[in-house]
DNA sequence: GACAGCGATGTGAACGTGCACATCCGGATC
DNA sequence: GATCCGGATGTGCACGTTCACATCGCTGTC
């Protein structure tokens, strides 16, 4: 009934060997699919291992092939949406390749947090590292630390010392925001993100772009922190100029607690403020009003990162990569710009 | 200016021993901060160390040792609120632990996917599992498969085979209820989750012992799926109805879907209708009303978890497990019943 | 001054696997 | 029938670390 009793050691390759009446090195050959084996030897050999309950011991094996079948994940916020749904495909596309994952999160966003969290990847002898979520400094670090395994990044950096995937971050911001110059409005704030992260500072490069090509008028980009709490607190010293009519906000969440000051305040959106996010998170079509926002497909690119690393762990050409564009999704919280600004209003 | 070159194999702990002219051993000692070894000759093995760039290999150590300083992390619907928040802690406390964390998620709830991914994890040589967001199915095939290590669950699920944080949700989705009994509610709706997910199963239970308790009439609760996008097909369903006056909802996703369908049926939340979540996830308090809900402190849990599951690795002592009691956050979501209720509406 | 005791260090084996190489056997080739 | 070849299998070692045990010298005790 209850399976065999665990006194000492898990079976080894030569238990199985011995139960099977072959070497151990035969045992090897049917664990690693090797073509010259008989497939009666092979049976046998299968059969005692499904009798030993054997599992291959994967330290032994890392240590004489040095390849761990580990990849490491580095990731910063990894608590929000997007970058957790990425994870989750980064996982799954690497289990579909054999390989495992392991994660560091970024808690501590300083320098040494920062080469802290590589450090604890490193020892665990990963082949390679996908950086998600990224801010400039991860990658002054990790150049720094060399830490001698191929690395890609969920963002296109400019940097030359590792593969990036293309989430054109730009275009997808310039839509958005020439969605707002499209329906008449040319009072645009962006609620950027920090600017040390590369997708924040993206977005911004593609509603300055924006602004640029329609000659509009600058207003200051407010720098904030992702959260929700924050678009709050920038929404309520926003209302004080109303000197806009349309907020692009970096992500959703700062895109809702934006909404929620204007409410507060008795504005209106989209009637007196236009409003438009960025992911796409699954919320966004739930909330009041429903929020425009630029749809990112988190777990094609959690996948695709996974395969432009295994690529390049295993020394093939370079693939392809076609850049992923992010699409505009128009909701409620986007309209017409109204007669009277809301600045009017004051 | 850059490091040596990594020609052929890494440092091992001889070369180090080596260049500091100890034994092999010494050095070894030094890494497991030996007691017995001069100042003086650490001093001279760790500046050897330095020199090399040396970085002790996982591998070797967990083949002797048997101990992979690994734990998994068996995680569904990773890519939520939840889930995801503790996940970032767990992975944070155990490198406190000098742990790595290995994840596999649960994309396929079938007894195969559930026993693929703990296969998976196994072959890690992970030395305890969480389990998290758990199915009872989940523990039906760990009971199963003797993984032979220790693990905790997130959530209490009566069994005896492992330890598990009690985080109460019951008393959480009693207060809840019973927070809407106080408000005169007598017609109260349980949107629930899927009932082979524990925690739905015990907020359940939560909002029947609150009926039960107060001597209400039963409404049949409406299975849910967790996601906001039923939360809305739900609500659609419901304003058909409207024999109640109240809602309770098993997590604020479905909370939100649940308003934006009683927003685009004309109801008003909360004059019509008050509606009550579970979680507390960050934009909870930003949307439109803001969202009464039972807050849930996903970090700690994440780090008790951890605790616990060393512990019981390490096989110590059984260490006190207080309970985790989810909080009410009273917000704008949920008023006094009106005069007449919304069943007059009709 | 002999001996126990302990601190500081060294020696060899073992962990479970894969690799390089050796061996054995049957069939094809001449 | 001697030779060669390739498929199928076995033998020993190496990977980098820790563990058990041994060694050496110094101090304190009687």
């Amino acid at each position: 009934m209850s399976p065999p009793q665990d006194r000492g050691r898990a079976p080894s390759i030569r238990d199985v060997a011995r139960l099977a009446e072959v070497s151990h090195q035969t045992v090897s050959r049917v664990l690693n699919d090797h073509p010259s084996i008989r497939p009666e030897t092979r049976e046998r050999v299968l059969q005692a291992m499904e009798t030993l309950q054997y599992r291959p011991n994967r330290a032994a094996r890392t240590l004489v092939t040095s390849r761990s079948n580990t990849i490491g994940v580095l990731a910063a916020l990894s608590t929000t949406y997007g970058p957790a749904t990425s994870i989750a495909a980064i996982e799954d596309a690497a289990r579909e390749h054999g390989y495992h994952v392991n994660t560091a999160n970024l808690a501590d966003t300083s320098p040494a947090g920062i080469a802290d969290a590589i450090e604890h990847l490193m020892l665990q002898a990963i082949e390679g590292l996908v950086v998600i979520a990224p801010q400039v400094r991860v990658f002054e670090v990790l150049a720094a630390s060399s830490i001698g395994v191929p690395f890609v990044s969920l963002q296109s950096t400019g940097r030359r010392d590792h593969l990036a995937l293309s989430v054109d971050q730009v275009t997808g911001a310039r839509r958005a925001t020439q969605h707002l110059i499209g329906l008449g409005h040319r009072e645009i704030v962006h609620l950027a993100g920090p600017q040390d992260w590369i997708e924040a500072e993206a977005r911004m490069r593609g509603f300055l772009e924006a602004i640029d090509d329609a000659e509009l008028g600058l207003h200051p980009p407010i720098l904030g922190d992702w959260t929700a709490d924050f678009g709050y607190y920038a929404g309520s010293e926003l209302v004080r100029r109303r000197d806009f009519t349309a907020v692009f906000a970096a992500n959703d969440e700062m895109a809702i607690g934006l909404m929620h000051a204007f409410r507060d305040a008795g504005l209106d959106v989209p009637g007196d403020v236009s409003v438009v996010g960025f992911d796409d998170i699954p919320v966004a079509k739930h909330v009041a009003p429903t929020l425009t926002t630029v749809y990112q497909d988190f777990h094609e690119i959690g996948r695709r990162a996974v395969a432009l690393l295994l690529n390049q762990v295993h020394g093939a050409e370079r693939i392809e990569v076609e850049d992923i564009v992010p699409r505009l999704v128009v909701r409620g919280s986007t309209a017409p710009v109204a007669v009277r600004p809301a600045s009017v209003a004051r």
